[in-house]
DNA sequence: ATCGCTAATTATCTTTTGTAAAGTGCTTTC
DNA sequence: GAAAGCACTTTACAAAAGATAATTAGCGAT
């Protein structure tokens, strides 16, 4: 199976019996546009990891709107952060951007393992130590630039985001209203 | 000690001795206002955490302005991220704040134990998904909220920050100009 | 107490963003 | 094939933020 090899090669200290198991611990799933995976103040232990498509989380702000905080591509873990951390009800709701094939798990069962299987362990650690870096990079990103130049960063490092992902959850994922977008893409283009 | 028994109030599943060993991988250091831990560039596996004041991880935008990207008080980790996880030089300068106890370790050799003691394996984890969500609700906080917004929150969830910190970092850290945030400042306390 | 340095505030002006509303183009659907 | 729905753009105006410079406040050193 595909995965089996994505996870072979990302993961290469990982033994075939494990991936296995992993395998084992779940199923695929395949999503439309627009279908919910994890539905906010859910709470549940199911982990998704994209195979194919894209996945976004997003929260609701003040004003009713929704506001996307990460998008998960190819080989990315789509699931509700603060849920699993906190043990509460998801905070985030995830769900579809294109039609997606998820490989859906049981988070406990892994993290249960992760306790007594050092692999494991070493596994869970690699994919917070990813995620976690990449949430720094982010902040670093808000932190010391302005939305074009965030835009133009993004066009530059995950371009394929603003090709496939509808702009106006770009907009929200940038920290801006998609009018703003409108207009920076019209400055970028103008390039100047 | 008392920075024992922190550390056995906050992960109570670490038996005595492993506390003991921990403690025995690292030394106190003493930081005056200003002093640099680990400087940009720098290739170290050297990990802090605070014990009393604060520290801050900052690094210099395209105009050669300090941007604060992180700020650590008491029982939590002053360290170089993306060379950690990376294997990388530092990208971060990271330096007191305030006058500074830290407890320096060698996150190489506590992540060696990690690989083959499940005890340190969940300690590592705890402290990846602390900062890992600490990291995903400033995210929260960038795409969801205007800058006044911000600091407001900031104000309600760690107004300990606001009065320690100077306000030049601050304001680098809700990703504004110092000017902008003494505007802010004045708005919010004229409470409208 | 004064000097000198840095941080914080204030002032002015320019640029950008937010908000609301209208317009454009494309797809869906009955 | 007209209407409705949706995503995106455009426009107009108000509010906020950036840039820069000048002023004030705070603080340690002499």
């Amino acid at each position: 199976m595909e995965l089996f090899q994505k996870i072979k090669d990302k993961y290469p200290y990982l033994p075939e019996d494990r991936i296995l198991d992993v395998l084992s611990l779940g199923e695929i799933v395949m999503l439309n546009v627009g279908d919910i995976f994890i539905k906010e103040g859910e709470k549940t232990s199911k982990a998704g990891l994209v195979i194919e498509g894209m996945m976004r989380n997003y929260i609701v702000n003040d004003n009713g709107e929704e506001v996307t905080v990460v998008f998960a591509t190819e080989m990315q873990p789509s699931v509700p952060y603060s849920s699993f951390f906190l043990g509460r009800a998801a905070s985030e709701t995830t769900a579809a951007v294109e039609p997606t094939i998820l490989f859906v798990m049981d988070f406990l069962a892994f993290k249960s393992r992760s306790k007594s299987d050092l692999l494991y362990a070493r596994l869970y650690a690699d994919l917070l130590e990813e995620g976690y870096l990449a949430a720094i990079e982010r902040i670093e990103d808000f932190t010391r630039t302005k939305p074009e130049q965030r835009y133009q960063r993004l066009l530059d490092t995950r371009g394929f985001l603003i090709e496939r992902a509808p702009l106006k959850y770009l907009a929200s994922y940038l920290g801006i209203t998609p009018v703003s977008l409108s207009r920076i893409r019209k400055r970028v283009s103008q390039n100047r």
